[in-house]
DNA sequence: ATATTAATCTATTGATTTAGTAGAGTTTTA
DNA sequence: TAAAACTCTACTAAATCAATAGATTAATAT
């Protein structure tokens, strides 16, 4: 399961995708918006600019806006960056890679094989799922 | 990720599998073997009988077994019932689903589509992964 | 019968993670 | 220079995870 605060960061990247190439978006409007508590998106939106994904601006009609284009942002990246791994066993990660203490031979295991499937056809949906395609499907339900 | 109990219990049922039918097998026998605390696995194992999967003799010469064909139990269920839901998010689960308090309409969220892709192939994995697989993958291996 | 073996049940515990909250500080702009 | 809005540090309550302890019950062999 995603964390509270991965699903949190999703949706106000998709509101900021929404918004792109329209000026900064304020935290307070977010929040209100994807009903999301305020200072815990605060937190949230400061590690999407630490990430290079978000930029802000102070001030008055400052706020946050999406440095990187829609089509480039996708939730395998959101979901590595807020919550870690996507594999189910660390065993199997590539990002977060470390081996189980218990398992002397890991080549002997067994499950891992379908880990890894699982790991491998997760990454390729998520990787697809970019921000841009959201946004359009969002768009689409609305018409 | 899945959490160590689960992980724990796949290598125990596995382990139980490469035995079956040969009578029943001692947590202690399980524990050293896979390296799982002892006092934990009798937890995990009384979880596994109560859903049916293992049967368990008490006094000398008991211990546990299972009481399903290694190829009708798989990964799928075990990870439900140990960890519950494989979904990603609550409101794209099958058998644990709860609607986000936060989002008035389901059906307008972008990102649910994504989520359900990952379910599905996750499931149509795990569901294929039968612990009678698993031994015939890792006997291969040892040969 | 009784000792031994091995699962069962109740309960407690420490560590970690999750989901926030509080409040002072800094920068920008009108 | 006041107000707006992000930034940073620190703290906390609750839940979950990963065990552990100890007394109890049931089955078997002798």
């Amino acid at each position: 399961m995603l964390s509270k605060k991965c699903k949190y960061a999703i949706h106000a990247l998709v509101y900021l995708a929404e918004r792109y190439e329209q000026g900064p978006v304020q935290i307070q409007d977010i929040s209100e918006a994807q009903h999301i508590p305020k200072k815990f998106l605060e937190a949230i939106l400061l590690e999407l600019r630490h990430a290079k994904i978000l930029e802000s601006k102070k001030g008055k009609g400052g706020g946050y806006y999406l440095i990187r284009k829609p089509a480039e942002v996708n939730l395998m990246q959101v979901m590595r960056l807020i919550d870690g791994p996507i594999a189910l066993l660390p065993c199997v990660s590539l990002n977060y890679y470390h081996s189980c203490d218990e398992c002397k031979n890991e080549k002997i295991c067994g499950i891992r094989d379908s880990l890894i499937s699982v790991r491998d056809e997760t990454l390729k949906i998520l990787g697809n799922s970019t921000l841009a395609k959201i946004v359009k499907r969002e768009r689409l339900i609305n018409k």
